[in-house]
DNA sequence: CCATACAGTCAAGCAAATAGACTGTCTACC
DNA sequence: GGTAGACAGTCTATTTGCTTGACTGTATGG
């Protein structure tokens, strides 16, 4: 009769399972890593970043520099990019300087605290791994990370398109 | 790839691969399940639905009947879900009734056009999965979609939402 | 030399989510 | 039975991340 108390919600055997569709999947598993990584970061004293600044960061200690490279990684607009690196500039962790063979360009140069922080980004990365992989076992996370660094990597959904508008459709959020 | 001209600035050997790490392979991949998902729907005519209402239609088409139930499958707060429903109900998705049990809830129903958005939703989903599928073969897939259900089911990581915390009490899941 | 493409910025605006405060309702416990 | 406190849900304000469109300045290929 209607135990209308939390434990009620047990309502039946399957109706209320959640959807296991893989983007719902997808959405969770990415709510608890940025969780997890955010956290970590913050325990290191690593706070006022945005969060797309991590990989932006990330692809630029990796050797990128400029921002049409991380309109390429990020998957996001140049404008967005832009704005984004404007927060990196104010936040002490990048330099934007002129790129004398091609003035149309910027050059975007890690600064110390920036290469600190790509660090320390890097670390908590790894150290979410760690505790993930402790979850599903060694062998099976990295089929996983191998699994998705191949979807992650496909068809860019709809073609190309250099300049402008990324995929017109709906890049993430 | 893509050795596009970039003429100079071949700073060092590196053509700045792109950095592995987890958090971003799960953003990539998500941008482009969504897109994916988006543009299977639009070309069946499903549009002007917010991308989380997606998720919220297809857990009430299984079975969930009141907000807070979409608040814990979804993993956002109480407000946000609130304002989501709004606009379900504006497009003439969903209904909300009043619970008589209990006057504080307000049960959420699947209007026609609900249940129709929700079966195109599992349609679309399940094409894309199959296109994915494609990329890796089954059983790689299905490798893929259990690991990440263990991953996404890990631990609470339920986000902020501070008047309605019910902290402990959550041993099911 | 000029049309066109490209790198980047600025401004406006939307989408999704959070936080805080508030209303109304139920439940437990004395 | 009355009251304290938990809980469902909404409202308002704000933040974050991103998109479009318009614009400047620069390079390049006919």
């Amino acid at each position: 009769m209607t135990v209308r108390r939390r434990d009620a919600v047990e309502v039946s055997p399957g109706p209320t399972g959640p959807p296991a569709l893989v983007p719902w999947l997808l959405r969770r598993t990415n709510q608890r890593y940025r969780a997890a990584v955010r956290e970590r970061l913050e325990e290191r004293g690593l706070t006022g970043l945005p969060q797309p600044g991590y990989w932006a960061l990330t692809v630029l200690a990796a050797g990128g520099t400029d921002a049409r490279h991380l309109v390429d990684e990020l998957g996001v607009s140049k404008q967005a990019v832009s704005k984004l690196v404007d927060t990196l500039v104010t936040g002490g962790y990048v330099e934007r300087r002129p790129n004398p063979t091609d003035r149309r360009r910027t050059v975007l140069v890690l600064t110390t605290s920036g290469h600190r922080a790509a660090d320390a980004i890097a670390d908590a990365v790894r150290a979410t791994d760690a505790a993930f992989a402790r979850e599903l076992g060694a062998g099976q996370f990295a089929e996983l990370v191998e699994l998705l660094a191949t979807l992650a990597r496909g068809a860019p959904v709809r073609a190309g398109d250099r300049s402008g508008a990324r995929s017109a459709a709906d890049p993430g959020r």
